[in-house]
DNA sequence: TATATATTGCGAAAAAGTCGCAATATTATA
DNA sequence: TATAATATTGCGACTTTTTCGCAATATATA
């Protein structure tokens, strides 16, 4: 794992730093996605700027993908870090399932090719209610 | 479209009210998402803190959607205000087409049901490369 | 129109993100 | 392994974004 990492990162001409190191094992310890802050939390040695610096490269590169919640931004290792999945959350109780469909990542390939791309990555969210929020709260949560 | 806006504000027991009304017509007139600040600057006469209030409002009662791109939060009308698509971004000239598939949302909805969820809502966004960009520049963008 | 209450604007502050630059670590090469 | 070239860091100061409590005000209901 960590030898992938860095053979990223010198095969596209970055070097192999501390900073670097302590970002992707940050993220390699959490077991969900993180906000830029905890992750710097994570790493006190660290200065908040080079965590920036090295999430903007690692976003580039592909090894991190961000998605939000509310106006906050969550990172978390993408493939072949972690494997390849989706998430749908439950609007009521905030749970968290992860969704894997051979299908859907098919779809997606043929949808892009239809428009002449070529996909690189994706991201999918679903939000919704689960099973059992629907059996105990038939009411829409109050605003 | 502005009578349906304001009957999901009565019917969820929120009082429809000058920054909600401007805030949501900042979004209407937009052709693409904005960030809060964007938002913002589109209200004068509404106090920022304001405008934040209104937009975890229109989240929560599903009138937008809200998406990331760097760090940055984008947001725009949802369904029924705009009619329901997709994105599709080339990560070397960040041109966005809009991409709708009946077949794929029907997919997610039964994803959906497989986990005993209801679908409410989801976000798909697509990252690669558009037909222009890989005829004229063939090798990645160096780092 | 009067009353109850939801919502706003304000002010101040915390949190998040950005930038230039000198000091330092990394890489490549001898 | 020592040296030179340069990529990257840490620092510090700054800007932008987001959040909060509370008194003033607008909205809804009757
Ligand atoms: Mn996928
Ligand atoms: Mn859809
Ligand atoms: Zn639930
Ligand atoms: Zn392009």
């Amino acid at each position: 794992m960590h030898q992938d990492f860095e053979s990223i990162l010198k095969s596209s001409g970055q070097s192999v730093t501390k900073p670097r190191r302590a970002v992707f094992d940050a993220l390699t310890r959490a077991d969900s996605p993180l906000k830029n802050g905890e992750i710097a939390k994570l790493t006190p040695s660290i200065d908040r700027a080079s965590v920036y610096r090295t999430l903007e490269l690692f976003a580039k590169l592909g090894i991190t993908t961000t998605t939000i919640r509310g106006w906050t931004p969550f990172t978390e290792l993408a493939e072949p870090f972690k494997p390849h999945h989706h998430h749908m959350i439950c609007e009521r109780c905030g749970v968290v399932e992860e969704i894997e469909s051979d299908t859907l990542e098919d779809m997606l390939t043929i949808l892009a090719s239809r428009h002449h791309f070529t996909l690189r990555s994706h991201t999918v969210e679903l939000s919704g209610v689960c099973a059992s929020c629907s059996k105990n709260l038939p009411q829409p949560t109050s605003l």
